[in-house]
DNA sequence: TATTGTTATACTCTATAACTATA
DNA sequence: TATAGTTATAGAGTATAACAATA
Protein backbone atom coordinates (compact mmCIF):
# COMPACT_ATOMS: atom_id res chain seq x y z
CA UNK A 1 0.00 0.00 0.00
CA UNK A 2 2.96 2.30 0.99
CA UNK A 3 4.39 1.68 -2.37
CA UNK A 4 1.24 2.60 -4.06
CA UNK A 5 1.13 5.83 -2.56
CA UNK A 6 4.61 6.74 -3.17
CA UNK A 7 3.66 5.66 -6.92
CA UNK A 8 1.16 7.96 -6.97
CA UNK A 9 3.12 10.65 -5.23
CA UNK A 10 5.96 11.10 -7.96
CA UNK A 11 3.47 10.26 -11.22
CA UNK A 12 1.79 13.31 -10.05
CA UNK A 13 5.15 14.95 -9.17
CA UNK A 14 6.10 14.63 -12.77
CA UNK A 15 3.43 15.25 -14.54
CA UNK A 16 2.61 18.17 -12.53
CA UNK A 17 6.77 19.38 -13.75
CA UNK A 18 6.10 18.68 -17.09
CA UNK A 19 3.11 20.72 -17.63
CA UNK A 20 4.42 23.56 -15.54
CA UNK A 21 7.56 23.26 -18.11
CA UNK A 22 4.97 23.07 -20.94
CA UNK A 23 3.16 26.29 -19.77
CA UNK A 24 6.74 28.55 -18.85
CA UNK A 25 7.88 27.70 -21.84
CA UNK A 26 5.06 28.33 -24.26
CA UNK A 27 4.92 31.99 -22.32
CA UNK A 28 8.68 32.48 -22.88
CA UNK A 29 8.29 32.01 -26.26
CA UNK A 30 5.24 34.36 -27.19
CA UNK A 31 6.31 36.85 -24.87
CA UNK A 32 9.68 36.90 -26.26
CA UNK A 33 8.39 37.01 -29.57
CA UNK A 34 5.79 39.78 -29.09
CA UNK A 35 8.01 41.89 -27.63
CA UNK A 36 11.62 41.61 -29.19
CA UNK A 37 10.90 39.09 -32.31
CA UNK A 38 13.30 36.37 -30.97
CA UNK A 39 12.93 32.68 -30.11
CA UNK A 40 14.36 31.49 -27.11
CA UNK A 41 16.94 29.68 -29.38
CA UNK A 42 18.38 32.24 -30.30
CA UNK A 43 18.56 34.24 -27.53
CA UNK A 44 20.54 31.25 -26.01
CA UNK A 45 22.99 31.76 -28.95
CA UNK A 46 23.27 35.38 -28.64
CA UNK A 47 24.14 35.51 -24.88
CA UNK A 48 26.33 32.27 -25.47
CA UNK A 49 28.17 34.57 -27.85
CA UNK A 50 27.76 37.76 -25.74
CA UNK A 51 29.16 35.26 -22.16
CA UNK A 52 31.84 33.87 -24.45
CA UNK A 53 33.97 37.29 -25.18
CA UNK A 54 32.00 38.00 -28.37
CA UNK A 55 32.70 35.26 -30.43
CA UNK A 56 32.23 31.41 -30.22
CA UNK A 57 32.48 28.22 -32.41
CA UNK A 58 29.53 26.18 -33.48
CA UNK A 59 31.23 23.14 -31.30
CA UNK A 60 30.94 25.38 -28.31
CA UNK A 61 27.51 26.34 -29.56
CA UNK A 62 26.03 22.84 -30.05
CA UNK A 63 27.87 21.95 -26.43
CA UNK A 64 25.76 24.61 -24.77
CA UNK A 65 23.06 24.22 -25.52
CA UNK A 66 23.08 20.69 -25.14
CA UNK A 67 22.32 19.41 -29.04
CA UNK A 68 24.29 18.23 -32.32
CA UNK A 69 26.38 20.19 -34.18
CA UNK A 70 24.11 20.22 -37.89
CA UNK A 71 21.39 21.55 -35.82
CA UNK A 72 23.44 24.61 -34.86
CA UNK A 73 24.00 24.81 -38.53
CA UNK A 74 20.38 25.35 -39.08
CA UNK A 75 19.94 28.72 -36.17
CA UNK A 76 22.91 30.27 -37.52
CA UNK A 77 22.03 30.19 -41.02
CA UNK A 78 18.63 31.94 -39.84
CA UNK A 79 19.98 34.05 -37.46
CA UNK A 80 22.78 34.77 -40.46
CA UNK A 81 19.35 35.67 -42.65
CA UNK A 82 18.79 37.54 -39.73
CA UNK A 83 21.21 39.79 -39.63
CA UNK A 84 21.74 39.11 -35.86
CA UNK A 85 25.17 37.19 -36.54
CA UNK A 86 28.32 36.66 -38.54
CA UNK A 87 30.43 33.72 -39.44
CA UNK A 88 34.05 33.49 -40.49
CA UNK A 89 36.65 30.91 -40.80
CA UNK A 90 39.50 31.17 -38.23
CA UNK A 91 42.44 32.08 -40.28
CA UNK A 92 44.86 29.89 -38.30
CA UNK A 93 43.18 26.64 -38.39
CA UNK A 94 40.53 26.78 -41.61
CA UNK A 95 38.47 24.03 -39.92
CA UNK A 96 36.87 26.21 -37.23
CA UNK A 97 34.16 28.83 -37.50
CA UNK A 98 34.09 32.06 -35.50
CA UNK A 99 30.63 32.92 -34.65
CA UNK A 100 29.80 36.46 -33.39
CA UNK A 101 27.29 39.15 -33.04
CA UNK A 102 26.73 42.01 -35.66
CA UNK A 103 25.64 45.59 -34.77
CA UNK A 104 21.97 45.03 -34.96
CA UNK A 105 22.34 41.30 -32.83
CA UNK A 106 23.86 43.47 -30.34
CA UNK A 107 21.57 46.09 -30.44
CA UNK A 108 18.99 42.93 -30.57
CA UNK A 109 19.94 41.61 -27.34
CA UNK A 110 20.64 44.53 -25.29
CA UNK A 111 16.76 45.01 -26.21
CA UNK A 112 15.91 41.52 -25.72
CA UNK A 113 17.62 41.24 -22.14
CA UNK A 114 14.70 43.44 -20.46
CA UNK A 115 12.14 41.01 -21.50
CA UNK A 116 13.77 38.35 -20.54
CA UNK A 117 14.23 39.76 -16.87
CA UNK A 118 10.46 40.42 -17.18
CA UNK A 119 9.74 36.57 -18.24
CA UNK A 120 11.76 35.80 -15.17
CA UNK A 121 10.42 38.04 -12.87
CA UNK A 122 6.56 36.98 -13.43
CA UNK A 123 7.66 33.28 -13.20
CA UNK A 124 9.04 33.64 -10.67
CA UNK A 125 6.92 35.98 -8.87
CA UNK A 126 5.05 33.45 -6.91
CA UNK A 127 7.49 31.85 -5.12
CA UNK A 128 9.82 33.16 -2.15
CA UNK A 129 13.37 33.08 -2.42
CA UNK A 130 13.95 29.92 0.41
CA UNK A 131 11.29 28.35 -1.69
CA UNK A 132 13.94 28.99 -4.82
CA UNK A 133 16.33 27.39 -2.72
CA UNK A 134 14.58 23.76 -1.97
CA UNK A 135 13.21 24.31 -5.86
CA UNK A 136 16.93 24.43 -6.87
CA UNK A 137 17.72 21.42 -5.12
CA UNK A 138 15.41 19.30 -6.47
CA UNK A 139 16.19 20.39 -9.78
CA UNK A 140 19.41 19.24 -9.57
CA UNK A 141 18.28 16.13 -8.51
CA UNK A 142 15.99 15.44 -11.26
CA UNK A 143 18.64 16.92 -13.97
CA UNK A 144 20.84 14.54 -12.75
CA UNK A 145 18.74 11.54 -13.20
CA UNK A 146 17.65 12.22 -16.39
CA UNK A 147 21.04 12.81 -17.62
CA UNK A 148 22.13 9.50 -16.45
CA UNK A 149 19.13 7.95 -18.02
CA UNK A 150 19.47 9.81 -21.86
CA UNK A 151 23.26 8.40 -21.40
CA UNK A 152 21.78 5.27 -21.08
CA UNK A 153 19.63 5.67 -23.97
CA UNK A 154 22.27 6.73 -26.36
CA UNK A 155 25.09 3.64 -25.18
CA UNK A 156 21.80 1.40 -26.06
CA UNK A 157 21.42 3.27 -29.60
CA UNK A 158 24.89 2.05 -30.16
CA UNK A 159 25.26 -0.56 -32.86
CA UNK B 1 22.07 44.68 -2.40
CA UNK B 2 19.48 42.32 -1.12
CA UNK B 3 17.40 43.20 -4.10
CA UNK B 4 20.64 42.52 -6.32
CA UNK B 5 21.12 39.01 -4.01
CA UNK B 6 17.52 37.93 -4.54
CA UNK B 7 17.76 38.56 -8.27
CA UNK B 8 20.06 36.62 -8.71
CA UNK B 9 18.68 33.57 -6.76
CA UNK B 10 15.18 33.72 -8.92
CA UNK B 11 17.70 34.00 -12.56
CA UNK B 12 19.48 31.01 -11.14
CA UNK B 13 16.57 29.13 -10.37
CA UNK B 14 14.63 30.13 -13.23
CA UNK B 15 17.44 29.33 -15.80
CA UNK B 16 18.54 25.69 -14.00
CA UNK B 17 14.52 25.11 -14.49
CA UNK B 18 14.68 25.58 -17.95
CA UNK B 19 17.61 23.11 -17.80
CA UNK B 20 16.36 20.68 -16.22
CA UNK B 21 13.11 20.88 -18.28
CA UNK B 22 14.94 20.41 -21.52
CA UNK B 23 17.50 17.57 -20.17
CA UNK B 24 13.93 15.78 -18.58
CA UNK B 25 12.07 16.05 -22.18
CA UNK B 26 15.12 15.20 -24.62
CA UNK B 27 15.53 11.92 -22.41
CA UNK B 28 11.71 11.13 -22.13
CA UNK B 29 10.85 11.87 -26.30
CA UNK B 30 14.67 9.72 -26.85
CA UNK B 31 13.62 6.67 -24.40
CA UNK B 32 9.47 6.35 -25.71
CA UNK B 33 10.76 6.19 -29.51
CA UNK B 34 13.31 3.86 -28.83
CA UNK B 35 11.46 1.68 -27.01
CA UNK B 36 7.62 1.96 -28.04
CA UNK B 37 8.03 4.63 -31.42
CA UNK B 38 5.91 7.04 -30.26
CA UNK B 39 6.00 10.45 -29.50
CA UNK B 40 5.49 12.47 -25.52
CA UNK B 41 2.41 14.13 -27.80
CA UNK B 42 1.19 10.94 -29.43
CA UNK B 43 0.95 9.02 -25.89
CA UNK B 44 -0.57 12.16 -24.34
CA UNK B 45 -3.53 12.37 -26.73
CA UNK B 46 -3.78 7.95 -26.59
CA UNK B 47 -4.17 8.86 -22.64
CA UNK B 48 -6.62 11.47 -22.96
CA UNK B 49 -8.69 9.25 -24.80
CA UNK B 50 -8.51 6.18 -22.81
CA UNK B 51 -9.29 8.70 -19.97
CA UNK B 52 -12.16 9.82 -21.31
CA UNK B 53 -14.36 6.31 -21.42
CA UNK B 54 -12.47 5.75 -24.94
CA UNK B 55 -13.59 8.74 -27.40
CA UNK B 56 -13.20 12.39 -27.13
CA UNK B 57 -13.50 15.17 -29.57
CA UNK B 58 -10.78 17.24 -31.19
CA UNK B 59 -11.38 20.46 -29.01
CA UNK B 60 -11.24 18.20 -26.00
CA UNK B 61 -8.41 17.91 -26.65
CA UNK B 62 -7.18 20.79 -27.60
CA UNK B 63 -8.04 21.60 -24.05
CA UNK B 64 -6.00 18.66 -22.33
CA UNK B 65 -3.23 19.49 -24.62
CA UNK B 66 -3.61 23.39 -23.93
CA UNK B 67 -3.21 23.89 -27.91
CA UNK B 68 -5.04 25.05 -30.68
CA UNK B 69 -7.39 22.74 -32.59
CA UNK B 70 -5.71 23.30 -35.65
CA UNK B 71 -2.86 21.67 -34.36
CA UNK B 72 -4.92 18.33 -32.90
CA UNK B 73 -5.81 18.41 -36.56
CA UNK B 74 -2.46 17.36 -37.54
CA UNK B 75 -1.40 14.99 -34.56
CA UNK B 76 -4.90 13.50 -35.54
CA UNK B 77 -3.90 13.01 -39.09
CA UNK B 78 -0.77 11.61 -37.97
CA UNK B 79 -1.77 9.25 -35.66
CA UNK B 80 -4.52 7.80 -38.00
CA UNK B 81 -2.33 7.38 -40.50
CA UNK B 82 0.03 5.33 -38.13
CA UNK B 83 -3.31 3.35 -37.50
CA UNK B 84 -3.46 4.29 -33.88
CA UNK B 85 -6.52 5.78 -33.85
CA UNK B 86 -10.05 6.26 -36.00
CA UNK B 87 -12.67 9.12 -36.17
CA UNK B 88 -16.21 9.68 -37.26
CA UNK B 89 -18.44 12.21 -37.52
CA UNK B 90 -21.05 12.03 -34.13
CA UNK B 91 -24.60 11.52 -35.94
CA UNK B 92 -26.53 13.43 -33.56
CA UNK B 93 -24.53 16.86 -34.15
CA UNK B 94 -22.82 16.25 -37.18
CA UNK B 95 -20.16 19.10 -36.37
CA UNK B 96 -18.79 17.15 -33.61
CA UNK B 97 -15.96 14.40 -34.60
CA UNK B 98 -15.68 11.59 -32.40
CA UNK B 99 -12.02 9.74 -32.17
CA UNK B 100 -11.15 6.84 -30.33
CA UNK B 101 -8.24 4.31 -30.02
CA UNK B 102 -8.10 1.27 -32.85
CA UNK B 103 -6.97 -1.92 -31.72
CA UNK B 104 -3.74 -1.20 -32.56
CA UNK B 105 -3.90 2.03 -30.55
CA UNK B 106 -5.07 0.02 -27.98
CA UNK B 107 -2.14 -2.74 -28.26
CA UNK B 108 0.58 0.42 -28.32
CA UNK B 109 -0.84 2.33 -25.65
CA UNK B 110 -0.65 -0.93 -22.93
CA UNK B 111 3.19 -1.17 -24.57
CA UNK B 112 4.16 2.13 -23.91
CA UNK B 113 2.66 2.66 -20.40
CA UNK B 114 5.61 0.47 -18.47
CA UNK B 115 7.83 2.46 -20.69
CA UNK B 116 6.24 5.83 -19.22
CA UNK B 117 6.58 4.51 -15.95
CA UNK B 118 10.05 3.83 -16.34
CA UNK B 119 10.92 7.15 -17.25
CA UNK B 120 8.99 8.25 -14.46
CA UNK B 121 10.78 6.15 -12.07
CA UNK B 122 14.13 7.09 -13.85
CA UNK B 123 13.35 10.45 -13.29
CA UNK B 124 12.16 10.66 -9.90
CA UNK B 125 14.37 8.41 -8.16
CA UNK B 126 16.23 10.79 -7.60
CA UNK B 127 14.33 12.65 -4.82
CA UNK B 128 12.42 11.34 -1.76
CA UNK B 129 8.54 11.51 -1.29
CA UNK B 130 9.11 14.35 1.16
CA UNK B 131 11.02 16.82 -1.67
CA UNK B 132 8.12 15.52 -3.97
CA UNK B 133 5.45 17.50 -1.76
CA UNK B 134 7.82 20.31 -1.42
CA UNK B 135 8.51 20.79 -5.51
CA UNK B 136 4.51 20.00 -6.07
CA UNK B 137 4.03 23.19 -4.31
CA UNK B 138 6.55 25.12 -6.01
CA UNK B 139 5.65 23.69 -9.59
CA UNK B 140 1.80 24.71 -8.83
CA UNK B 141 2.70 28.22 -7.98
CA UNK B 142 5.06 28.93 -10.85
CA UNK B 143 2.35 27.13 -13.11
CA UNK B 144 -0.02 29.51 -12.51
CA UNK B 145 2.28 32.61 -12.57
CA UNK B 146 2.83 31.69 -16.11
CA UNK B 147 0.03 31.15 -16.56
CA UNK B 148 -1.15 34.36 -15.56
CA UNK B 149 1.48 35.46 -17.93
CA UNK B 150 0.28 33.43 -21.09
CA UNK B 151 -3.43 35.25 -20.71
CA UNK B 152 -1.42 38.15 -20.43
CA UNK B 153 0.43 38.09 -23.53
CA UNK B 154 -2.46 36.08 -24.96
CA UNK B 155 -4.80 39.59 -24.80
CA UNK B 156 -1.98 42.25 -25.56
CA UNK B 157 -2.56 40.37 -28.81
CA UNK B 158 -6.24 40.91 -29.29
CA UNK B 159 -7.06 43.77 -31.68
C1' DT C 1 -24.81 33.92 -36.18
C1' DA C 2 -22.00 30.78 -33.36
C1' DT C 3 -19.52 26.52 -33.04
C1' DT C 4 -16.65 22.56 -34.69
C1' DG C 5 -13.33 21.32 -37.36
C1' DT C 6 -10.28 21.55 -41.61
C1' DT C 7 -7.13 23.45 -45.12
C1' DA C 8 -3.34 26.17 -46.79
C1' DT C 9 0.92 27.86 -45.65
C1' DA C 10 5.10 28.76 -43.38
C1' DC C 11 8.55 28.55 -39.97
C1' DT C 12 11.27 26.46 -36.04
C1' DC C 13 13.41 22.67 -34.19
C1' DT C 14 15.32 18.09 -34.27
C1' DA C 15 17.25 13.78 -36.19
C1' DT C 16 19.90 10.41 -39.50
C1' DA C 17 23.18 9.87 -42.87
C1' DA C 18 26.47 11.19 -45.95
C1' DC C 19 29.53 14.51 -47.26
C1' DT C 20 33.61 18.35 -47.67
C1' DA C 21 37.55 20.70 -46.05
C1' DT C 22 41.33 21.01 -43.15
C1' DA C 23 44.86 19.39 -40.14
C1' DT D 1 43.08 9.29 -39.75
C1' DA D 2 40.66 12.62 -36.84
C1' DT D 3 38.21 16.90 -36.35
C1' DA D 4 35.01 20.85 -37.64
C1' DG D 5 31.44 21.85 -40.07
C1' DT D 6 27.89 21.43 -43.91
C1' DT D 7 24.37 19.41 -46.89
C1' DA D 8 20.44 16.62 -47.98
C1' DT D 9 16.39 15.01 -46.33
C1' DA D 10 12.67 14.12 -43.42
C1' DG D 11 9.44 14.65 -39.84
C1' DA D 12 7.16 16.73 -35.65
C1' DG D 13 5.30 20.64 -33.69
C1' DT D 14 3.26 25.21 -33.77
C1' DA D 15 1.23 29.57 -35.53
C1' DT D 16 -1.83 32.74 -38.66
C1' DA D 17 -5.45 33.15 -41.67
C1' DA D 18 -9.08 31.70 -44.24
C1' DC D 19 -12.50 28.43 -44.95
C1' DA D 20 -16.50 24.61 -44.83
C1' DA D 21 -20.08 22.33 -42.52
C1' DT D 22 -23.48 22.19 -39.17
C1' DA D 23 -26.56 23.85 -35.81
Amino acid sequence: MIDVDHEDTILRSFILFVQTAYTILKYADAHLYRKARLSISKLVVMRAIASNNGVITPSELAEWTQTERHNITTVVERMKRDGLIRTERNPRDRRFVNVSLTDKGREVLMQAMPVAREIVDQVMSSISEDDAVLLEKSLSALRQSAHQGLEHVAKRSQP
